[in-house]
DNA sequence: CAATCCCATTTTTTT
DNA sequence: AATGGGATTG
């Protein structure tokens, strides 16, 4: 084991064989963080011969746990008879409650729900209704936003009241408690509860509490700079006995403050634990010292920092490329060109995209795909947000908790079978009178016999359906449940009738979920821990091979690093984006959002913006200045990219990949055109549409997919030109008429 | 009373 | 582009 402490520096070294009481470890970007951890835990095991599942180990997110358990395992490569519980904030909550809620928290069952972000907002937006707020109250989104800022602080309805100063917190305060009590009938926890609730619990029930105590004598901590209130008390909690609490963290590198991030847990730490040894990683190893310097410069204008000197023996590096394009389009496209060359000329290379919102992928896509480069998206839309695939979820978590009203009304008329908007309000309202559930409602409703006879026929047979799935639940395989789920609710059948591609791609979706089941199922996971699995997987934790391209977000880049780094969409508005424009703090984290996407890079980073870009999908462009961060990267670090455009003669390799204006004007025209047609690959040159044709109101047409047609709207002119067609047996369709392979007759 | 059609709105970051 | 709400139709 000791050959372990040979690969690490002298700070390192301190901080893996820190063992006994507290420890603070400040890790710089790329101070090789993540390893000490793992030498840590691989020390405790080895060398200390600590029990591993007496330690605990932390993290925000699934990916991070992932990558986490893989390297320890690599460490300690002799099989161990038990394992550390490495795992996210969130699942060892659900852990912890699954096996204590029932007593601890009144009206909750071991089956309780999880209640997601759509479940959540479906939830506000009923309750901004039922209290008549509608246009006086601030939209369900910001309600929601403020009810969870609020829990991850702590705060419950009546401390909102009690600091109440306007009509406006008190409206909250009404929304936040009949929040509350819907979740409590739905026997549902929404994220922010699952921590909230271990927590409540922890403090309510000393056994319990000093049993996880005892359990978990070592506990460690990532990014401890990004802990909430309620996450600090939940450590608190845990290392009452023991005190053996290791975290980890980077003020400059907090990025969560807008969701309850507490930057003092990690600024105060040494006065809550009291002893605390402090130990700071300043040595990087991951940059080059121009891309450290460049970072630096940015992040310092902070004020809020208590600043530290970041150092890396890989002196100089490639200045950091800045690329200033017209419009989006063009740096998206220069983008894809300078991957391409980094690509082809070196085989090793890692590369990102990194970009503030998830929407600017988009074109990062299109630019990728044109160029035929390989790339993977993380985060946006992820498999289990696809609507198909959270009906048969909710049909599960229907099955598991009857409760459960956000799956109840998802399902209720998915797929349609005459339960309509009418019927579902009165159902609601009934539940509302009677302080019930929906499921409790239907069945009263169903036993007084008051509603119509129709509906009462509709719902009885919906009553009965989930009642037989709640009774099989139990009695098959994970994957036989869901296929049964299928088959009894008519799903797939449903969905071959329409036989659109659309209806065909949900339908293979919905078959990579029962084949997921089905692999769950072989690991040994019931139905309850897949849909836990289901509920706490994000988008952004769909690790696959590494791809040699990655997009992503900054947020989702925080703690990767890659070889060559695109930040794009340098512009103001959009990074620092406007929302966060008008407040000193929230400007302070999104320059910290900056530093740390710029230190993800190890040898290259270029910074780029583009001037214009259209604002949803509309046609007019909006042309947005500069970021201010690019003024805040010394201009001796930067390297202008620009050259075609000032007619300089390239002179290096990376300046010789600068895309010609005359490549990118050919690309923007191109994109105009037709030439990147998914169906036209196959469909042959004689079929493709000619952009020349006129399309007359009234003639027939013939589409692959829906046969044939009449033009009924026109609007536009040439390739651009929205085509609106009717299909018997398809309905009206509309085509923007470079994409649709139509064919005139 | 439910299904369908049309129009307006949407996008900050995540467990 | 996609979703949800509102009006219209069947």
């Amino acid at each position: 084991m000791s050959h372990l402490l040979d690969q690490l520096n002298t700070q390192q070294r301190t901080a893996v064989e820190h063992s006994e009481g507290p420890a603070l470890i400040l890790a710089g970007a790329g101070s090789g963080k993540t390893r000490v951890i793992t030498y840590r835990i691989a020390h405790l095991i080895g060398a200390k011969g600590i029990p591993p599942e007496s330690i605990l180990a932390v993290t925000f997110t699934n990916k991070a746990a992932d990558q986490m358990k893989e390297r320890v395992a690599h460490l300690l490569s002799d099989s161990l008879e038990s394992w550390p519980h490495i795992s996210t904030f969130h699942s060892f909550c659900v852990r912890v409650l699954r096996r204590n809620i029932e007593g601890a928290l009144p009206g909750y069952t071991r089956d309780f729900s999880i209640y997601d972000e759509d479940d959540q907002a479906r939830l506000v937006k009923t309750i901004v209704n039922e209290l008549g707020l509608g246009e006086q109250a601030a939209s369900p989104r910001s309600l929601l936003a403020r009810i969870s800022y609020a829990k991850n602080r702590g705060l419950a309805p009546q401390d909102l009241y009690r600091q109440a100063a306007d009509a406006a917190t008190e409206k909250l305060a009404t929304v936040f408690e009949r929040y509350e009590r819907k979740l409590r009938q739905a026997n549902a926890l929404d994220f922010d509860d699952l921590l909230l609730k271990t927590v409540e619990l922890l403090y309510a029930a000393k056994d319990v509490c000093e049993r996880y105590n005892q359990r978990f004598r070592y506990v460690l901590v990532d990014e401890y700079q990004d802990t909430s209130r309620i996450q600090y008390q939940l450590i608190r909690q845990l290392t009452l006995i023991h005190q053996n609490l290791c975290v980890v963290g980077d003020e400059d590198q907090s990025i969560y403050r807008w969701r309850g991030a507490e930057i003092e847990n990690i600024l105060n730490f040494e006065r809550d634990y009291p002893g605390a040894r402090l130990i700071r990683l300043e040595q990087n190893y991951r940059s080059t010292q121009v891309i450290l310097d460049a970072a630096t410069a940015v992040v310092s204008r902070n004020r809020a920092r208590k600043g530290k000197v970041l150092w890396t023996d890989r002196a100089g590096g490639a200045r950091v490329g800045l690329y200033e394009a017209q419009s989006a389009d063009e740096e998206a496209f220069f983008i894809a060109a300078e991957i391409q060359r980094t690509l082809a000329a070196d085989g090793d290379a890692t590369i990102a995209v990194l970009y503030r919102t998830n929407s600017q992928s988009r074109l990062f896509e299109e630019a990728l795909r044109r160029l035929t480069i390989g790339y993977r998206v993380v985060g946006g839309f992820s498999f289990y947000e696809r609507a198909e695939v959270k009906d048969l979820l909710s049909y599960a978590r229907l099955a598991t908790n009857l409760r459960d009203s956000a799956a109840l009304l998802r399902v209720i008329n998915t797929p349609a079978r005459g339960i309509g908007d009418t019927t579902v309000q009165s159902l609601q309202a009934s539940a509302r009178r009677a302080n019930l559930s929906l499921w409790e409602a239907l069945e009263q409703d169903l036993a007084a016999k008051l509603l119509p006879a129709r509906s009462l026929r509709v719902l009885e047979n919906f009553y009965n359906l989930v009642s037989e799935l709640a009774a099989a639940r139990g009695q098959m395989t994970m994957s036989g449940f869901f296929r049964e789920v299928l088959e009894r609710t008519n799903y797939l059948e449903t969905l071959r009738a329409e036989g659109t591609p659309e209806a065909e791609s949900r339908i293979e979706n919905l078959q990579e979920l029962v084949n997921a089941a089905a692999e769950a199922e072989d690991r040994g996971e019931t139905l309850a821990e897949f849909l836990d699995h289901a509920a706490l997987v994000s988008a952004a934790d769909d690790f696959e091979e590494r791809a040699r391209v990655t997009l992503m977000s900054l947020h989702s880049a925080k703690g990767l690093e890659f070889s060559v780094v695109f930040l794009a969409g340098l512009v103001e508005g959009l990074f620092p984006h406007k929302l966060s424009m008008d407040d000193d703090a929230a400007l302070e984290e999104e320059r910290r959002l900056c530093y740390v996407g710029m230190t993800r890079a190890r040898d290259r980073l270029i910074l780029t913006r583009g001037a214009s870009r259209r604002s949803f999908a509309r046609e007019d462009y909006e042309t947005s200045p500069p970021s201010r961060f690019l003024r805040e990267v010394p201009s001796e670090l930067i390297e202008t990219l620009n050259l075609a455009m000032t007619g300089v003669k390239p002179r290096t390799t990376w300046e010789n990949a600068v895309s010609s204006r005359a490549d990118i004007e050919r690309f923007l025209r191109e994109r105009r055109s037709n030439a990147w047609n998914p169906g036209s690959a196959s469909a042959g040159a004689g079929e493709t549409t000619r952009s020349t044709s006129r399309w007359k109101l009234g003639s027939p047409v013939r589409h692959p997919k829906f046969g044939l047609g009449t033009i009924l709207g026109c609007e536009g002119e040439g390739e651009d030109s929205k085509l609106t067609v009717s299909f018997p047996g398809y309905g009206k369709k509309k085509f923007v008429e470079k994409f649709a392979a139509l064919e005139k007759i």
